[in-house]
DNA sequence: GTGAAAGCGCTAACAG
DNA sequence: CTGTTAGCGCTTTCAC
């Protein structure tokens, strides 16, 4: 490999002067001669000088490295808000360090220590699924690195956090499927561990009562967020003696495999049973009929996340908790009215 | 901040020895006692010391990074190629580090500049579908820095490279046709200086000729990738004198767009017009019908690339090409027997 | 067996 | 205005 970049050293022995009177040239150091400035700085463009960003981290205790976990690295909803987090950070001149826990509590807190490890600088984290104990956050907090969860979160009253207005969104779910004429509306949610499954559930109840629809135990489905687990929580809705009329998916892939699982019982989706989810807008009009949902803001959500992280890199404050307002797009699959 | 890290330094003046002492005895040096190596161990353990990659990488000249560049962030289809690369990379002890070029040749050549600034031992890259002149990548050459190709692929006798099978694919894609009973057959492509699009329209019109279809120039159609021009490319077809009676579409985003024109011409698939893609496994399933598709090796084209790229690194070997084979899934979109 | 010192590339305090 | 020096964390050669 060899040494293929120019060096500090490379252009002061190139101009016969020290190094540091080059390192001065290249800031505009006041105390540099304008002369010297120039020539120093046409031979570093020349010789294509950039700063080695290890010294200047060795230096400085700062590698501009970002950690990020996700659970999951290949679904469009984690890759865009990825997405956001890395455009953001971009700005800053920092770099992401993507790790993936697959949605193991043990694998999340082995990348939380590989990235240490590699130094990076702070987190942003999605808690795995599996995750219900939460020292492996604290320890983090405790040892004052800066650390922001999204979507999913926990600790809600130490660490900054970005979640969608669930609960809000939730209800304008029920209330707009009640309005559509809809009866028996279900809720297909997730582990109860996750405060999005919480949360959307005291929305999905809240819109029920808004309504004057009675709450019935039998239409509260739980999977573990699976496409195996989600159909057979839809198959268990459908083979009711009693079935919905109505599903609401608490994410995309709920709603995806709810939605084959409707096919397959050769139901008609808006009039049969209507079905709505909560993704991102590319899913939502890729499947047919489209799907109504609650488009989740995820870009944004990135975006949100590695602002709060930088307010937390740059003064230690106090914990801020951003919640983004959501949609509900009508589309096909909850529009009886057509 | 302060430094959080515990150091040799901190280590050696616990044990009130030196530095080196230390280094040695984490490593198994022959020169330390026995019972030296145990105490610098436990202590090590007990203050988790873990190597600084900073001063190592200045020290070692290596960063144990690699820079990946994907034309686009937020698909499936690269976010699966990079869970691919980050396994191997994980497995060497490498961390990736993502750019999206955004289909822009600028945006290619800048996230070159900032990996190397960021001082990336190599890079790993599928090109933009702008970039028509390959002089940065020859410069990289040049300067012997490791470069691997995946899926979009140029300069393939000095670059190792990763593809899937395209021509053969595309061939068995138009025999499918045929054998199904679709007689005009046509092919929406992408931009020319893709080695995708030239291979896969190569195929497709060996498969018309191996069945003795006719080649008609109608029939093949041009996008540049995006959803929209994907979509006027449909219907550009639809609105021939003599339309098609089956699409083969260049990838996901295209098979998407054309089914959904379809579908908006009120034209069942498959009985009015067979669909073919080039998509990885879980979109293809995803739509309805569900999508006969060449199912693209996404994950396993990662790791190939980052095995090529390990190879390239480690002794700078001849460029080597890697073909991946496909897959043809037939599904419903174009099995007119059911 | 162990320590001292140099050096990877850089900045900043201190000299002059 | 410019140079010298120390030090960020680590490995390695050379001394003892």
């Amino acid at each position: 490999m060899g040494n293929r970049h120019t060096s500090l050293k490379d252009l002061a022995r190139e101009l016969k002067v020290s190094i540091s009177t080059v390192s001065r040239a290249l800031k505009d150091h006041p105390d540099i001669s304008r002369e010297m400035k120039e020539k120093v700085k046409q031979l570093a463009l020349a010789r294509k000088y950039s700063p080695n960003p290890l010294a200047m981290g060795l230096l400085k205790q700062e590698t501009r490295m970002i950690g990020v976990i996700v659970p999951d690295l290949v679904t469009h909803f984690y890759a865009s808000i990825i997405a956001g987090i890395e455009s953001f950070a971009k700005e800053k001149g920092y770099f992401i360090l993507l790790a993936s826990s697959n949605e193991s509590y043990e694998k999340e807190k082995e990348s939380i220590e590989n990235l240490l490890k590699a130094r990076v600088e702070g987190l942003i984290i999605c808690m795995s699924q599996e995750t219900r104990e939460t020292s492996h956050f604290k320890s983090l907090l405790a040892e004052n690195i800066p650390l922001v969860f999204f979507d999913r979160v926990c600790l809600q009253d130490q660490v900054s956090s970005v979640t969608a207005d669930n609960t809000d969104a939730s209800k304008k779910i029920t209330r707009h499927f009640a309005e559509q004429g809809y009866r028996r509306i279900a809720f297909i949610s997730g582990p109860e561990q996750l405060n999005i499954s919480r949360e959307r559930l005291a929305g999905y109840i809240a819109g029920l009562e808004s309504c004057q629809l009675p709450v019935d135990a039998d239409l509260i489905e739980q999977c573990n967020l699976s496409h195996d687990s989600a159909r057979q929580a839809m198959n268990r809705l459908l083979n009711l003696p009693n079935p919905p009329d109505a599903v609401f998916g608490i994410n995309d892939t709920v709603a995806f495999a709810a939605m084959k699982e409707i096919k397959r019982h050769q139901l008609q989706i808006p009039n049969d049973m209507g079905l709505v989810g909560f993704t991102d807008e590319f899913h939502a009009t890729v499947v047919d009929p489209p799907l109504t949902s609650i488009t989740h803001p995820t870009y944004e959500m990135g975006v949100e996340a590695a602002r709060l992280f930088f307010d937390q890199l740059n003064s230690k404050q106090s914990p801020k908790t951003v919640t983004l307002k959501t949609r509900l797009v009508v589309r096909e699959s909850s529009d009886k009215a057509r």
